[in-house]
DNA sequence: ATTGGCCTGGCAATCGTTTGCCATTCGTTG
DNA sequence: CAACGAATGGCAAACGATTGCCAGGCCAAT
């Protein structure tokens, strides 16, 4: 800046008005200023803006495991949208350890401009709490006073009841992740409120399992001793494992057990049988995640607290009459 | 630091090599420094640091379409190998489009230590100037003066096609991935040396196709025309997408055609039929660019020009006698 | 003609570290 | 005993922007 200021013969206070307030300065000294900056092959500092404005243009983006295709829509959506705001992505993998979550964005909060958490292990106190030291946004964890998007699975696993009990079956169960997962609340609790609506219907709960799909052995062997003739799963990756598993051991799907998983990953509509499942609008959920990010930033009103988006069933082969 | 200073009554200049040069000072006098630190809870001041001595802490890795499972593997990798070093990782998906790497890097290149780009889809020149900008590293693309580490399908090919051949396959495809792609052309040629090397193999090229599932279908009908009995595709997603067509079109796979991918990436093993495909250390490779990159950082030597990651071919179902 | 307010642009402090250079102290060696 | 070098700590100048405050010019309204 101190180069253009030079050739210009402007200060550099208002170079560095003309390039970042663009109605604070004359136009023609504003142009002035773009031509000698496009002359001098003029890169912004980020560090020294940083350093002194406190805005870093930096989001970071939390996700509990990167493996889990689950995250590479919400990732996705969030990189377009941040990216068209200007900011940058930071990525971290938190392993699924509260812990880390702190100790990450604890260290970077002067770094950051905010945060998008997808999938918090975090107590409520700690969420509320890391709030006051860095804007933040939850993805499918919804605490008082932090702004959140959550896919309204809940309300599509009244769908896959529905489905399940009009192809016959009476008898369900609901394959249980993390119980420290929040969504995998929200499904059970749906699920039986689902199940009740309908007299006749019996349901029960195995697990907890852990989300990744080698624990699919394990469930898809309690499913079977359950005696059900379905079930729904808490997340695609699990159901994709059991279905593995299922096969193994000789049962068909989904002649002997239907099997529907939530999220729609990746994967869901290749594996055998392609996997009736909940789909969710990860990428959507990536996207709004940012744009209330960004509202909490600029307009420093919260905003909307919470954004619900929606689910539905799609049908595969994964399941079929008792 | 200022209130570290004034709490332990030495200077700023003090606090900082005590805290940053652990040599530079006196054993007691750091730990007075540290315990006033722990004591304020203090948290250096990433901006400001990257200011004044020019290192930001920060590695930018790049990915042409963050939607390919491929990548998965290399984020993981990276973010772990960066982690331990104490290096943040901004992600970027570049939508396969060259300028966008080069306007990013150009862009960020004063808020980067370094970068690694995950397929490259710039020319040699291109690459070689960015490389006088910023620290390089690449991925499955070699460029003179451009560190790198490639995965070596090219030599795995050969194990594939022994593969098929042994299968009794004589008339072979080799299905071509976008034709800008480095490790597309490297297999192409690999494919072309191993079918040399026996004599009574025909082989064929069709393509090219984008690498991506749903151009799998156009893959497939072509692949049906040419009347052969077996095929190697350029990577696993077009592979996947192949696998789906030809069941809708009432093919039989291994029966009527055999099908070998590349990469072995999430869900090459639970697709219908379970992907015969030559498995590659993925996530390793992450992992290693980022020994490169930091290898490059600080010793200022050039590393290893190229390291070479072995591949192996994993048998699974979609290959059988003719 | 005076007053007041908007539009522009400049001055200089500030953001929080790092680091080159210098001064002091102290132990060692010839 | 002199001289020298290593170890340690302080001073102050960067690093490259942003921004609060001020001043001059100009125009319109009174």
């Amino acid at each position: 800046m101190k180069d253009i200021a030079n050739l210009t013969g402007y200060a550099t206070s208002t170079v560095s008005r003309a390039l970042s307030k663009p109605g604070r300065v004359n136009a023609v000294t504003r142009m002035h200023i773009e031509d000698a900056a496009r002359q001098l092959n003029y890169t912004p500092n980020t560090q020294a803006r940083a350093l002194s404005s406190g805005r870093t243009g930096t989001v970071a983006v939390l996700v509990s495991a990167i493996t889990n295709p689950f995250y590479f829509g919400i990732i996705r959506g969030t990189q377009q949208q941040l990216n068209a705001a200007g900011y940058a992505q930071l990525l971290f993998d938190t392993e699924d350890s509260g812990e880390m979550e702190v100790a990450m964005l604890h260290k970077m909060r002067r770094s950051l401009d905010g945060a998008i958490l997808a999938a918090s292990r975090l107590s409520e106190a700690a969420l509320a709490q890391l709030a006051t030291e860095i804007p933040l946004v939850t993805i499918n964890r919804n605490v008082p006073g932090v702004p959140s998007v959550a896919i309204d699975t809940p309300h599509g696993i009244g769908q896959a009841v529905e489905h399940l009990v009009s192809l016959g079956h009476r008898d369900l169960v609901y394959v249980s992740g993390p119980s420290v997962s929040w969504p995998n609340r929200a499904r059970w609790q749906a699920m039986r409120a689902a199940a009740a609506s309908h007299g006749d219907v019996r349901l029960r709960q195995i697990g907890p399992f852990s989300g990744e799909r080698p624990a699919g052995s394990a469930a898809a062997d309690a499913l079977i001793n359950t005696g059900a003739s379905a079930c729904v799963v808490f997340n695609d990756l699990l159901a994709i494992g059991i279905l593995g598993r299922l096969m193994e051991r000789g049962l068909r799907v989904p002649a002997d057990m239907s099997v529907v998983g939530c999220d729609d990953i990746f994967g869901a509509d290749f594996c055998h049988p392609p996997l009736t499942t909940l789909t969710a609008p990860i990428e959507q959920a990536g996207r709004m995640a940012v744009s209330l990010l960004l509202a909490l930033l600029t307009d420093k009103a919260v905003p909307r607290r919470l954004v619900l988006l929606p689910t539905h069933l799609t049908v595969r082969e994964s399941t079929g009459h008792r």
